[in-house]
DNA sequence: GAACTGACTCAGC
DNA sequence: GGCTGAGCCAGTT
């Protein structure tokens, strides 16, 4: 992309997981080669409210929805993923190993 | 233009 | 085994 910024990688990371399954912003930042980054991952979504970005399909690493004030829309994100089936419980992911989807193991 | 901040993660204590 | 500090980079003040 002629982009070079890490938020476009980023974004296009997101967009490829698949429904029912969510990542993690260390797995991105690993994906994209920069694993101090797990922040800018974040940071990148904060960027992308408004846009067409499952935010909701990206948890930290323990599969806890961090980010889930910080997403804008009708629906929680708690609720977004319970639709594609997967299960949380007091803001965590249960299952978390069954749904956890990495971008450099299963995209690659 | 320098300092601060942020949806994280790992290592050390 | 829980807490603290450091590191990463880009956007904002």
């Amino acid at each position: 992309m002629d982009n070079s910024s890490f938020f476009q990688d980023v974004y296009e990371v997101v967009r490829l997981i698949p429904p029912g399954r969510v990542t993690s912003y260390g797995a991105i930042a690993h994906y994209l080669g920069t694993r101090g980054s797990a922040r800018m991952v974040g940071w990148a979504l904060n960027s992308s409210y408004g846009q067409e970005i499952p935010a909701h399909r990206v948890v930290n690493r323990i599969g806890v929805l961090t980010g889930k004030m910080y997403f804008g829309g009708n629906k929680s994100m708690q609720e977004l993923l319970e639709e594609e089936g997967i299960i949380i419980k007091d803001n965590q992911i249960e299952q978390f190993d069954q749904v956890f989807w990495d971008p450099s193991r299963e995209l690659l």
